[in-house]
DNA sequence: AAGTGTTTGTTCAATGTCTGTATAGTCACC
DNA sequence: GGTGACTATACAGACATTGAACAAACACTT
């Protein structure tokens, strides 16, 4: 959250809070206190979820806590910003129950400045729109509902996707299978590789394969991507998927993407959650 | 950035910038730090692109990272984020002049995702703010549009601030001085020191000292915040808040915060810029 | 009061990574 | 033909890694 450093090595990331690099270690193996990423060589880079960790750790031990309890206070205090995502989407969807316009924004802000776009997309409004989903094919949402949040999803994100074929990263080039409507996934997928710089053309829901086969013949993007729900949309399109994975990189992405699938058409498979896969294709 | 370097070979371009030859090929082969074009027989040829990336690089060696996080943040700059933010001050500027409060909270979320909090206020919101006060006072901008922008602002900036009180950091109680309306750079320094998980007990604008007294005897707060922007209104409470001092820590914030009055009264001196102060004080 | 066990910050050794620099042999340009 | 640049490889010192051991501080029992 705070002071913009990325990833620090243990050196450093000690002289900054002022722990030195012996403790550091003993407080991550002891209590798990840390949990910085390793480097490929496995040097620890630190971040600053952990600084904060160990920052509130020290205010335990300065309260006279022992260092077992401090460090589990300091875990326990991660809590809040947990309850708190979870929280948001609560409220979100309590918002969209009401069709409560206003109210869901507010969530969406709230949740923005808290957390940035990443942590609000994976946390708040991804998990937000299965819920939807899933309450509409128990019957327990109705079908406007559901267009409703989806309505005003996708122009709050759309707002945040200005200007986004700009500047001088990779190209991406992003559509839903055709017959795939949902296109929010892929929209939220798109800002976390806008935000790695990338740029981004969008063609959206519903697109048929020749129409994206054109459009990367003129614009030869670093990667495209199809993604679809369902496994038949993309399934009906194999042939013309793989003719389409020998000329550009193409990767295939959503639950409708099947390990077997992907082989057969040569394509990569962005599995899982779309944002964690958007950062790793942005490493690439 | 007007440096009249076309294109220089490896060995011109190192003495410019200050890296030896052979480390700026390391640099290169490791990192793809620069990307010179070739000469017709082989040789590199460097542009002012490059020697930002270089300059940048080696700002972030002097922070402390680490060459590949160094080297890592120096190509993630390459857009150009510094514009971006101006871009966006430019832009909530020009909603404000409009009344334009969709323009405004779309510049608000695209900081927000792009940025996070601490940057938006830092380089975009009191920026634009301080702005407004200074068209204000030239008389080139309405004091409507002065409130409709601190409204907008403060309203934004108060959905950010719920629970603060929650949770189990120090406490930090703020006022403004007495006769002092301007909140919101007292709110962004309350939203900076919470997300280092700080408690807030925020007074807001024109607090009688006797109230703040008050309110800090009966919570014991680890820190006391007083802010205002005219000199003036804090003599005023010289004598207040020397005692006050001699209770509790006690700061002053804001343009009107001076080195000699913080001196007298023994309190600590907030100066600057609040986010980088918050930052600060919540590493005590 | 002495004995026992736990907690916790620090120390050490052996190994590995990261990164700036140096070397060797070849090639480009004026 | 001399100066400077090219690639590729090697190397040393700074910095990190793990795992085990150690000593002071504290708590609890006998």
């Amino acid at each position: 959250m705070a002071t913009g450093f990325g990833q620090l090595r243990i050196g450093e990331f000690a002289r900054r809070v002022g722990v030195t690099p012996e403790l550091l270690r003993a407080w991550e193996s002891r209590y798990g206190l840390t949990r910085p990423v390793r480097s490929p060589g496995g040097f620890r880079l630190y971040t600053a979820a952990d600084a904060a960790r160990v920052e509130q750790m020290r205010r335990g031990l300065d309260q006279g806590l022992s260092a077992a309890e401090a460090a589990h206070a300091a875990l326990e205090d991660e809590r809040p910003s947990e309850d708190l995502l979870e929280d948001l989407g609560a409220r979100l969807l309590t918002a969209i129950g009401r069709y409560d316009e206003a109210a869901a924004h507010s969530v969406l802000d709230e949740s923005l400045a808290a957390f940035g776009l990443e942590e609000t997309l994976r946390h708040v409004v991804l998990p937000t729109l299965k819920e939807v989903g899933d309450g509409w094919q128990r019957g327990e949402i109705d079908i406007s509902q559901e267009h409703f949040a989806s309505n005003l999803i996708r122009g709050r994100l759309l707002a945040l996707a200005r200007f986004w074929g700009r500047g001088k990263g990779p190209l991406a080039l992003l559509a839903c299978a055709p017959g795939e409507m949902h296109d929010i996934t892929l929209l939220a997928f798109a800002l976390v590789l806008r935000s790695h710089s990338w740029r981004i053309l969008f063609l959206g829901a519903d697109t048929p394969i020749a129409t994206l086969a054109r459009a990367a013949e003129t614009t030869r993007p670093a990667l495209v991507v199809v993604s679809s729900f369902d496994p038949a949309l993309l399934e009906a399109q194999a042939a013309g998927l793989r003719r389409l994975a020998r000329a550009v990189p193409l990767a295939l992405a959503g639950p409708g993407a099947t390990d077997e699938l992907s082989a057969r058409i040569r394509a990569r498979r962005l599995d899982g959650d779309l944002v964690v896969a958007a950062d790793e294709v942005a490493q690439t």
